[in-house]
RNA sequence: GGGCUCAUAGCUCAGUUGGUUAGAGCACGCGCUUGAUAAGCGCGGGGUCGAUGGUUCAAGUCCAUCUGGGCCCA
């Protein structure tokens, strides 16, 4: 008998499955929207929209291994702000890039040729590092694929492929014709052994044991007048050095300006080192007893004065610089700007020149300024001289030089930490040496960009806004752009060397190379000579013949690279893209990286940003809030495919929307097990509401809101306010509301109140009882809002429950991702009436209350087996709202009945509970609600409502 | 060391121009239900709003200092 009344039950049916097996299921969807065309279909339904274009520019990530949780993270966001504007009806061309250059590829292949014993020529290392990065091309494509990003693979850009090389050229061809280029000499690390330039990461820390020195620089005694020191004793100032053999190239000696430095007797002489390390510097040279002060002086007091070189004709100037420290030394810091990062730019600031008398092979040169014995002498100490802790020839030199000019106060043996060539294992020396620089001044470029910056601020671009405080930063205190490296894997810088080894730069020189490499690629400049290079092109006045010129091994900086995005893709509107970008969206560590690159290259060639916004979001870390490569616990691999592999790609993209991103943003298990229960949340909702459509046609049998229950009309308020606050969020990038209004909306709105109310007429009404149909077709339209807000979070599922929602089918053609942004029509919000359920909830939640009690007593379960009295005064708005909704009570509060009962006026209102039985009620055996009587049907005894339902 | 930035329940987030006992969801605890069932419902516990000092009749909210994170520099 029972089993036979629930089968007259119209209970929910649907095959939308209720487990979502992601990890299983999403490979198939990536397979299904691929077959289909899904990006192009939707560029196709964008084609003609009089929203026009919403073009979100990818910055490119290095193709250097499996997609990373981080990069992932900024894929995703990109990936829910290009669906969400094309539902919004803006065509989103996305067209994805690769950064193919740059060292960490190149020493990578580098070190795997080294271990296999090869020598490639250029060309063929280039070769190598082309594969090694269209490889990684490959696996990250189907990683991101994966990941649900839905964009143009068919129009990618790589910046290795010829005709972005030449765009990249292209620019810089711009940056010579305004004549912004110059060569100066910049410090690099060095390998002596092999004659080249390293990188950072081309770099080991030794123990080694070096020599240092303390050097006296005399004061002239017009220089000490002038400063008012003391003339009565020739006067010193004391440097501190581990590399005497820089001080063949000493220009300066740099003090803190605030330190207080002492003027020290040592009988015959006197002496200058800062105060607090005087004590230090007369042990190291034996003086006994501790010399006196005879006078004190502020560092600042010293600017500019004049003292002299040990042994080379010439001034050392005092300057000052904030990195001096009282630690060790003697406060006064040696410096030699061509072979010092520190000495460089305080050379910079003070005029010094980049002076550097040591050759590519280690030696000192014969430059005139160099003392005839130490030219030739080698800085290079060999891998069997460390062995020996026996110091380089040019330190001997210095160290004979200085004894011999009697400057030489103290010597001991240092041991430290210092950077060796990671493949000749000797020290590496810091020296200058040729580069390109682009001058940001020259044509008032700095203040251009900073114009464009404040423009962008004005359009509230910056999000968050303080990103407008950081590329300022960076773009005020950029020195000049070092273009050059010493690099293969890059795109080549186009000069040319004469006989003399003059450079020669042109910019008409540069384009019809440019064209040249268009087509065949950058090795063609690693393949032929310069006069095969230059055939046909027109040689500027002045230049060497072809044949008298060599083509330079110098490779631009990766940022040109990367800058040039924006010319290479933009400006040519590739894949219906144009210029500027409509948004940038990166880690906020490209504002001193890709965004101001970007900036400064677009501005340079087009005198404009190539943004009108710029978003950024901040980095993975641990549930501690430290960055996982700090983090113990966290051992596993942090790749995107890891993540996937055991939540699905849906639960890491709405992982990633739940987050504030703006700020650090936290993943561990915990996070990520909440957002599973979110998940599952969303899925059931979309479950529930699948399965109670399952006799519903709207066509047939939609109910015009007019018409519709209060309830349900309650519902469509609720979601037109849900579709308001969730389009604001989505707006103004605040994933993490759409994320939290969801949730709510589905826990507490729905699951809460309105969906467990439902159930009853759904189930027990008859199957076209209007009441039913209009609770379904409230369903309906709640369904199909809800699917579109959660479409560019959860794009698999919501895809996955369109489909069957449309076809009934797990796959559809016309996927979800093609459909239009919801909107509530006018008639949906109906403040009153949302007023009215706030006391009708409000007293639901007293009746809940009041009933826990009860049940706790044992007295009854489900709420059904209740019968409230509630008792209120007649000039209480919520009473008199209870008043106007009074046949609706039993059906919102879930219970079998509910009496109102007028109280004298002061009293609050009060809800009083008794059982159905307590009532003298009987219990319906299929609606389960308890009635004063029941009455024989065909399927025996039932209430009156169910005999209805049964005959209809 | 410098620039920018963050800090509210176990977790993720709200907290309008300073104004009643700081909210939500999840998690947790205790029940109910078995007609959303690897589901659903109810009730409940839990926060000296990073710390300290200040302004104010009143501070999570304003100011200062500090502590601890993050990004970028040095």
């Amino acid at each position: 008998m029972a089993t036979d009344l629930k089968d007259t039950l119209l209970l929910p049916k649907t095959a939308f499955p209720m487990r979502a097996d992601l990890v299983k299921r999403e490979p198939g969807r990536v397979a299904h929207w691929e077959k289909l065309g899904l990006y192009e279909k939707v560029q196709a339904k964008r084609a003609g929209s009089l929203k026009g274009a919403f073009v979100l520019h990818d910055g490119p990530p290095f193709t250097n291994g499996d997609v990373h949780i981080g990069t992932a993270l900024n894929k995703t966001l990109k990936d829910i702000v290009n669906r969400y504007k094309s539902m919004r009806g803006f065509r989103t061309p996305y067209v994805p890039g690769w950064d193919c250059h740059g060292l960490p590829i190149e020493q990578k292949v580098s070190r795997e040729i080294q271990e296999q014993k090869l020598t490639l020529t250029t060309a063929e290392l280039r070769a190598k590092c082309d594969e090694f990065s269209e490889s990684w091309i490959a696996k990250q494509k189907s990683q991101f694929k994966r990941i649900g990003v839905l964009a143009d693979w068919q129009n990618e850009y790589k910046t290795k492929a010829p005709a972005f090389e030449a765009d990249i050229l292209r620019t810089f061809a711009a940056f010579v014709e305004q004549g912004l280029v110059y060569r100066s000499k910049k410090p690099v690390y060095w390998s002596i052994p092999f004659e080249t330039a390293l990188a950072e990461a081309e770099i080991e820390y030794k123990d080694h044991t070096s020599v240092a020195i303390w050097v006296k620089f005399l004061v002239p005694t017009a220089e000490a007048a002038k400063f008012g020191l003391p003339t009565d004793k020739p006067l010193f100032i004391v440097i501190w050095t581990t590399t005497p053999w820089t001080i063949p190239a000493n220009l300066a000696i740099a003090l803190h300006p605030e330190v207080e430095y002492a003027v020290a007797d040592l009988g015959a002489e006197r002496i200058i080192v800062a105060s607090a390390l005087l004590g230090s510097v007369a042990s190291a040279a034996k003086i006994e007893p501790q010399p006196s002060v005879v006078q004190t002086v502020v560092g600042s007091k010293l600017e500019k004065l004049s003292a002299r070189h040990p042994f080379i004709d010439r001034a050392s100037l005092v300057v000052l610089a904030d990195y001096v420290t009282t630690d060790s030394g003697t406060g006064a810091v040696h410096t030699a700007p061509g072979h010092g990062a520190e000495d460089y730019q305080t050379g910079l600031k003070n005029g010094l020149e980049v002076y550097c008398p040591v050759g590519d092979d280690g030696k000192y040169l014969d430059d005139g300024r160099v003392p005839a014995d130490l030219v030739g002498l080698t800085t290079l100490e060999t891998v069997e001289d460390l062995a020996a802790k026996k110091p380089s020839p040019a330190n001997l030199g210095v160290l004979k030089k200085l004894a011999e000019a009697n400057a030489l106060l103290a010597k001991a043996k240092y041991q430290h930490s210092y950077p060796h060539c990671w493949r000749s294992k000797t020290p590496i020396i810091f020296r200058a040496v040729d580069q390109w620089f682009v001058s940001l001044d020259k044509a008032g470029h700095r203040q251009i960009a900073l114009n464009e910056i404040t423009k962008i601020a004005q359009n509230q671009g910056w999000i968050p806004a303080w990103g407008e405080a950081r590329i300022r930063g960076a773009v005020e205190s950029r020195p000049d752009w070092c273009i050059s490296r010493q690099r293969s894997w890059g795109v080549p810088i186009i000069a040319f060397y004469g006989p003399d080894k003059q450079a020669y730069l042109d910019a008409g020189v540069i384009r019809a190379v440019a064209d040249k490499i268009a087509g065949k690629g950058t090795n063609f400049w690693y393949d032929s000579t310069a006069a095969q290079i230059l055939d046909g092109v027109k040689l500027p006045a002045g230049w060497p013949a072809a044949t008298d010129l060599t083509c330079g091994r110098d490779t631009l900086d990766v940022w040109i690279d990367s800058g040039s995005t924006q010319a290479a893709v933009l400006k040519r509107g590739q894949g219906g893209t144009s210029w500027p970008a409509d948004l940038y969206l990166e880690g906020s560590d490209q504002h001193r990286g890709w965004f101001q690159s970007s900036l400064w290259n677009s501005v340079i060639a087009s005198g404009a940003a190539p943004y009108k916004a710029v978003l950024t979001h901040g980095f993975i870390v641990d549930k501690n809030r430290q960055k996982i490569s700090k983090s113990s616990t966290y051992q596993k691999p942090q790749t995107a495919e890891a993540y996937i592999a055991q939540h699905g790609a849906d639960v890491i993209r709405l992982w990633i929307a739940s987050q504030d991103f703006r700020d650090d943003i936290p993943v561990d298990d915990e996070i990520l097990k909440n957002v599973g229960e979110a998940y599952r949340l969303f899925r059931n909702t979309f479950r529930f509401q699948l399965s109670n459509l399952f006799d519903f046609d709207a066509a047939q049998h939609a109910v015009p809101v007019a018409q519709m229950d209060a309830l349900d009309r309650w519902a469509l308020h609720q979601t037109a306010t849900l579709i308001a606050e969730c389009t604001k969020a989505y707006d103004a990038y605040e994933f993490h509301r759409v994320y939290q209004l969801c949730n709510q909306f589905c826990s507490v709105t729905l699951s809460a109140v309105y969906h467990d109310i439902l159930k009853d007429r759904l189930y027990t009404l008859g199957a076209a009882h209007p009441l039913r149909r209009s609770s379904q077709t409230a369903i309906h339209h709640i369904f199909n809002t809800l699917v579109r807000l959660l479409a560019p979070f959860i794009t698999f599922t919501a895809d996955e429950a369109w489909s069957y929602a449309t076809t009934g089918q797990e796959y559809c053609d016309d996927s979800i991702h093609l459909q239009d942004w919801p909107v509530a029509p006018a008639e949906w919000l109906n403040p009153s009436l949302a007023a009215e359920f706030g006391h009708l909830l409000a007293v639901r939640t007293q009746v809940n209350e009041a009933v826990e009690p009860n049940r706790a007593a044992g007295k009854l379960g489900k709420s059904l087996d209740a019968c409230i009295a509630v008792a209120g005064t007649a000039t209480d708005p919520v009473y008199q709202t209870l008043l106007r909704y009074q046949n609706f009570l039993p059906e919102l509060f879930i219970v079998s009945k509910v009496t109102l009962e007028e109280s004298a006026v002061g009293m609050p209102l009060r809800v009083g509970v008794r059982t159905g039985a307590e009532s003298g009620f009987t219990r319906c055996p299929r609606c389960w609600r308890w009635v004063p009587a029941l009455e024989p049907s065909s399927h025996g005894n039932v209430c009156p409502r169910c005999v209805a339902a049964l005959k209809s």
